[in-house]
DNA sequence: TAACGAATAT
DNA sequence: TATATTCGTT
């Protein structure tokens, strides 16, 4: 079909001179329709309707169709055949919801009720800019295309966007919205894309290796990275900063850890996608030391002694992809400075600490353990009792049980509800779960600044542990409740022991196994 | 030079 | 506060 320049141009007074087929007896609809402005051709056959749709469709824009109530099925055959063909309404009396159903069903874009007002005829346009935008992309009919490219002039006008064939736009201004955002978001990300490798070489020189390495695909145990603000990137020179670091926004992000074993619920990558693992951007990369995590260090430490344990050799047992040794230094530090808080690094406390590993590893030798697997552990409670130098704070950390939601990700949550416990301190086991926990170290423990001991009790204390390796070590702790230790001990598949030393074990070794 | 670890920054 | 980064030291 040929069309002029005109028709070819913009469709200056849309929807106004919209073609509508219209199949219904009423002349009510169609003078209706005519006081819109609207060309109307009426039909009173569906098949010559159809016959004429299908002859040329371009002479249509739209099809308006009453539900013929003597002969209904009549209707919904002109709408099965005409849908593909022409955007149809249908029309009815029939308030029956069933009826509104079924022509929607049918491929009715609308259903309207009569009497038709004005306020209902005067948006059916919509359904056309829909037709334009959405129906075969670039093969839009001819009829369509004066409607469409008036449309995206409006459109252009408005918003500033361009559209393309190959993005066809959406017909409302509800959709226009969220195509606005969604193409900010495209435009964001490539603007990312395109920085990135820039912004790496700048910030590659120190953690080479490492911070390539950030994969939070699922690997084994991997990394979904959430990245910081991005003012804390570090430029190349101080020179030319403060610019574009406000760009990254506020997308307080982090790392997590998962196992990629079982976790099936993986809350944690809102990123719907994987910006951050691909473009590593210059964000800084924070790890989320969660439990599971922290757990795996201590263990690594626990493996290589505390003394021995160093960050590489660390990063080495935990296997945990994408996590850099710089994370792992930085917790480990953290880690050392609170067991300091707890272990003064005075001899009394070296000593006290070394005599109670070797009053755990006598006290195992005389329960006849064999759990050589498990290495020692020398690691303080936390809230040791005696092990702070005279005067000093006792550890403000963790805090003093404040809300849950403010504990550390790690924060270890015992079974019993008094227990302040903390993986810092304990060697994490395995087991964690139903098997034993310390008794509850409530009363005299909790309740008492641990100061109150002063570096005479300590001497006095290493000394009588020194003396009697088998009695249990004075930490004014509670003795376990017997279920507790019943648990425990067959656990470890003791089936009798002297009541006194039961809780001697226990007692002596919270924790120690 | 790489790793460590304390200090410092975010 | 938790974690990252820096920087002097080993």
């Amino acid at each position: 079909m040929v069309f002029t320049a005109n028709d070819l141009s913009k469709w200056e007074s849309f929807p106004k001179g919209l073609r509508v087929l219209l199949l219904d007896s009423a002349a009510e609809t169609r003078s209706k329709l005519e006081s819109m402005d609207y060309i109307v051709t009426t039909f009173s056959d569906e098949s010559e309707a159809l016959s004429a749709v299908v002859k040329s469709p371009e002479s249509f824009h739209i099809a308006i169709v009453e539900v013929n109530t003597s002969a209904e099925d009549e209707s919904f055959k002109y709408l099965e055949a005409a849908k593909g063909l022409l955007p149809t309404i249908m029309i009815s009396d029939d308030h029956c919801i069933a009826t509104t159903m079924k022509c929607i069903a049918l491929g009715a874009v609308e259903f309207l009720q009569k009497p038709l007002s004005p306020e209902k005829l005067k948006n059916i346009w919509q359904h056309v800019v829909h037709k334009a935008f959405n129906d075969g992309g670039a093969s839009v009919s001819e009829s369509l295309k004066p409607v469409k490219d008036s449309v995206v002039s409006m459109i252009n006008i408005d918003t500033n966007m361009t559209i393309d064939e190959k993005d066809p736009a959406p017909s409302t201004p509800q959709l226009r919205q969220v195509s606005r955002l969604l193409d900010q978001e495209n435009r964001n990300c490539s603007v990312e894309n395109v920085n990135s490798p820039t912004e790496k070489e700048n910030t590659e020189d120190h953690d080479i290796g490492e911070s390539k390495s950030v994969d939070t695909t699922n690997h084994e145990d991997n990394v979904i990275v959430k990245e910081e603000n991005g003012d804390g990137e570090k430029e190349e020179e101080q020179g030319q900063t403060e610019e574009h670091k406000q760009e990254e926004g506020e997308t307080g992000d982090s790392v997590n850890f998962n196992k990629k074993e079982d976790e099936t619920n993986k809350p944690i990558n809102k990123s719907s996608g994987n910006k951050n693992l691909s473009s590593n951007k210059a964000s800084r990369k924070k790890v989320d030391w969660t439990q599971e995590l922290h757990k795996k260090f201590v263990q690594a430490v626990e493996q290589l002694g505390v003394d021995q344990a160093i960050p590489s050799r660390i990063l080495e047992l935990m296997k945990v992809d994408g996590l850099t040794r710089h994370n792992v230094a930085s917790h480990l530090q953290k880690f050392r400075m609170h067991r300091r808080n707890i272990l003064p690094k005075d001899d009394h406390n070296h000593r006290w600490i070394q005599s109670r590993e070797n009053h755990r590893q006598i006290q195992r030798q005389y329960n006849g353990f064999q759990q050589q697997h498990r290495p020692v552990m020398a690691y303080p409670v936390w809230g040791l009792p005696g092990v702070h130098p005279p005067g000093a704070v006792p550890p403000l950390w963790p805090p003093a049980l404040p809300s849950a939601g403010q504990l550390p990700p790690w924060h270890f949550k015992p079974p019993y509800p008094t227990l302040n416990g903390n993986t810092w301190g304990y060697p994490v086991g395995p087991p964690v779960t139903g098997t034993f926990f310390p008794p509850p170290i409530t009363g005299t423990f909790s309740t008492h600044p641990a100061n109150q001991l002063d570096e005479e009790m300590i001497d006095q204390v290493v000394k009588e542990v020194i003396s009697k390796p088998g009695m249990p070590l004075p930490l004014g702790l509670k003795p376990p409740s017997p279920e507790s230790v019943l648990t425990e001990l067959s656990r470890q598949d003791i089936s009798a022991v002297p009541s006194s030393s039961a809780s001697c074990q226990i007692n002596g070794s919270p924790r120690l196994r």
